[in-house]
DNA sequence: CCTTCAGGTTAACGACCGCTAACCAGTCTG
DNA sequence: CAGACTGGTTAGCGGTCGTTAACCTGAAGG
């Protein structure tokens, strides 16, 4: 896992107030001021970065969508001949890391969707819809008695249940970042073998 | 069950459109004409019924969340005796119901719970928190090994994979209601089984 | 029949919000 | 050192939105 370690640019760190507000209060309840005073600059100054309100929204959204998708392909890819459960249980851990990692993000991934512009919202309906059936595939491979609709319903399912984790205490009350994620990553588990 | 046949009150129609359109463009994004041309009437004119557009989101959420608080306190009051997992059946039996009927409320609930007054906004977090401390404890009676915190975590997560709803296919696609309750009931069992 | 009132209407006000215009300081670069 | 570019600033415009004011109509009631 290569991380980061140079300097945030100033997009970045717009991008990311933006996610936190928009997250916090919706995207028609944040004003360009809020966002600009949360970097330290003002209103309008955004418009350097940005040609628009929207287009932080679905630069966001976007990024998320293409992000998830980009991290399940590698893992489907990378594992050849290995069997399906690991392969499930990779693509679990990734969108676990992702939901503790990222909740503004999360948050908004299912939330604003609508309030993108056409041709920004089909993009990002079509990469979810590809991550979707990344996951129908793999999960079809370990339980085979389920149906293709089935399937697809219990993903979702499960997405709803591994995305939970922004009512789960304000950051403090669970125990832990470790222990909650195995937990979340043996509930979705045990979900989808009780689907079958 | 009683069931209403009796006329919706204009009230009610109001309330209803409004849960609808608050849950598709959210609370900031429909406005008062919007919802009044949804039943009829043209934007002032709902100030006859409501003291404004703040009033219509907090009955909408009170009544949520007072509505499932009661349901599951009658459930859990009315089953003495009964062993715990019939009474664990019971609650999600009921969630699901209200998660399948009323998806614009679900996806309220827990969305625009923000933009409430700060007197309302206690209130509803007071009753969801009811709602969850009696999940709680009927899930630990059946699950004894879990500690508290992990049953509020595990809870919180069974919550959003009953709530995925609103996600799964827009009405047509999936395979019909019953064999979807079905498949949700069966997936909260095993993700509580599982994080025993 | 006159009054009252419930439940509408349209007009308009004030606030807010996204965005543009115009300007400016600092920092490279030929 | 002149010029250009980057990344800010403040002022202000135009549109939208929640809410109020003023008015109207039809039905109920004594």
């Amino acid at each position: 896992m290569a991380t980061r370690t140079d300097a945030p640019t100033r997009r970045e760190q717009i991008l990311k107030e933006a996610a936190r507000l928009f997250a916090e209060r919706g995207f028609h309840g944040v004003g360009v001021d809020e966002i600009g005073a949360a970097v330290g600059i003002s209103g309008p100054g955004l418009y350097r970065h940005f040609t628009g309100k929207d287009a932080m929204l679905a630069e966001l959204l976007v990024g998320i969508s293409g992000q998830l998708l980009t991290g399940a392909k590698w893992r489907v890819q990378e594992a050849d001949g290995v069997p399906g459960e690991q392969v499930l249980d990779s693509l679990i851990e990734g969108h676990i890391d992702f939901a503790l990692d990222d909740r503004p993000l999360i948050t908004l991934h299912d939330r604003e969707l609508d309030r993108l512009r056409d041709t920004d919202r089909k993009l990002v309906r079509q990469l979810q819809r590809q991550y979707v059936e990344l996951w129908v595939g793999v999960v079809r491979e370990v339980y085979p008695a389920l149906s293709e609709p089935t399937a697809r319903s219990a993903v979702h399912s499960v997405f709803g249940l591994l995305n939970s984790t922004p009512h789960l205490g304000r950051a403090g009350s669970l125990p832990g970042r470790g222990a909650t994620a195995e937990l979340l990553h043996r509930m979705a588990r045990g979900a989808f073998a009780a689907a079958e």
